[in-house]
DNA sequence: TTGTAGGCGTTATCAA
DNA sequence: TTGATAACGCCTACAA
């Protein structure tokens, strides 16, 4: 029956046998049982993809998507699952679910690696690929290029970008100092409080030295500045430069942004987690998925 | 050792027993083994969550968000999985994952409900709960209270929305028809090629009649139009009135919209979800979770 | 080409 | 209070 059901390569079956064992199976409608199944073969073939939240965001979606894809074709299911370490510890987790493979998505903290490589688990942070550092970097080469000298930066509030949002201050801190522009006047803003906006556009109007220049931590953020500017009267590209990041489809109209090659960053994180399922050293990937995108607001 | 781990109520171990177990399992790194164990149980307590695609939007997420936790608390696991009938069948998907519980949510359309629940495998449809035709109702209500006439409809092109956006526009045209309006300018709007909303922009200024009003898909594609007439050196509000649905935090600023009230919604679908798995008759849920918000734009 | 048996890790039952 | 055992459904090595 086994043979038949999985189709098993080389074994012998008559083709009577072969028919009556998927008719019957048919009529009494079975289904294998996945658990049992994967007791006995020692893996799950589940992929199991761990996330901070699931506002995940343009390019994280397109990542899992690709993943999603590629890994159906070969046999393994993928299931997201919202990591928490305040919800549930790693034991715990492992105590429902045993996956094959664990892929920590991008913005996501984890304790220690080597907690989920249980049972021979394999492992894979996604977050370090791309480079966050570049991408602050990007932001304020741009700006001073155009010019600008003092540069304001929107932070958001949200625990589940920190991890990120810190890497991209970080590189726009330092290609500031390196370009021989002052520190850049950093504010949080939390994107369910409209009012953060404004009083952070109203903040960057009181200072001696008036901010030229807004880069902001992703075209979300980024597009709620240009929406509070015209609220004022005011437009994005004349009264304040502002530069996003992502190149998310509501940021094409008019917003310039440092674009993150989705796809193929996608393509990079399939071949990384399909080598790794595979036991196969995994190709080096290359790290150039970044891009400026300039259109009219800086 | 099985009582000892788990904590088994009412079992007679002696301290000094319980303490070797609890030991040697911390010695050897043991870690309880799901698929046996939910093989033995003849349950995963695997909640299998299907989604059409991750990009869940702000309601959906406030959503999964809430049932996560409260499942948690329970002792379930939450597991997204981005189901796709053309990608893998229902019994493929049970052959890989054994849920004790399958919940479709919104905008998910279902091949065949009874697929779901093999082997007494639980199954809840949440599309549905929240009335979509209201939401159009609701937006045609509005604007016409505002004295327009010929309505625009942003409809997405996203495959994803397309059976929400189906039901929203229903509402519309009822109400347009009730109401003595003439039928909605029906658009599809693709998010990600900014050139259909100007297109659709232009198409409306072509007609006999002007459109003087917007009701959108959503409020993502509502913040669309409202830049591009921004970029047109017109305004939403003064020049075409645009209404969204959602009430999502980029549109808190002045976009006016039917908000959908999540925390609400959200705590509905855990009492249901977690009725079901207790094997208790649900409570009727409620139906109102729609309010207007009227902001700048219309 | 078909039949049989053992074991994956767990838990519940029964005997000691 | 502890120990032994069977069984959940599946797959595979081996015997027939």
């Amino acid at each position: 029956v086994s043979y038949v059901l999985n189709d098993a390569p080389g074994r012998p079956i008559s083709e009577s046998t072969r028919q009556l064992v998927l008719r019957t199976a048919h009529e009494l409608g079975h289904v294998p049982h996945a658990s049992a199944r994967s007791l006995r073969l020692g893996r799950s073939n589940i992929v199991l993809a761990l996330v901070r939240d699931f506002t995940l965001g343009f390019i994280s979606n397109t990542v899992m998507h690709r993943l999603d894809i590629a890994l159906a074709e070969r046999g393994y299911l993928v299931l997201t699952h919202r990591f928490d370490e305040s919800v549930r510890s790693v034991r715990e987790l492992f105590g429902l679910v045993s996956p094959t493979m664990v892929v920590a998505m991008g913005g996501l903290s984890v304790p220690d690696e080597s907690e989920f490589r249980i049972g021979g688990t394999k492992f894979l942070r996604v977050h370090g690929i791309v480079s966050h550092e570049r991408v602050g970097e990007l932001q304020a080469e741009h700006l001073a290029s155009q010019g600008h000298r003092l540069i304001g930066y929107a932070l958001p509030s949200s625990p589940s970008l920190a991890l990120i949002a810190e890497e991209r201050l970080l590189g726009l801190r330092r290609a500031c100092e390196r370009l021989g522009l002052p520190q850049p006047v950093v504010t949080t803003v939390d994107t369910s409080a409209p009012e953060t906006v404004f009083a952070a556009l109203r903040a960057y109007e009181e200072l001696d030295e008036p901010v030229t220049a807004l880069a902001t931590h992703n075209d979300e953020i980024a597009i709620l500045f240009c929406s509070a500017l015209n609220a004022l009267g005011q437009r994005a590209g004349r009264d304040l430069a502002v530069i996003g990041v992502d190149n998310i489809p509501a940021a094409r109209i008019d917003l310039t942004t440092v674009e993150i090659d989705a796809e193929a960053w996608g393509k990079a994180v399939v071949d990384v987690v399909v080598a790794m399922l595979e036991d196969r050293e995994p190709e080096p990937i290359g790290t150039d998925f970044l891009r400026l995108v300039v259109r009219e607001t800086a």
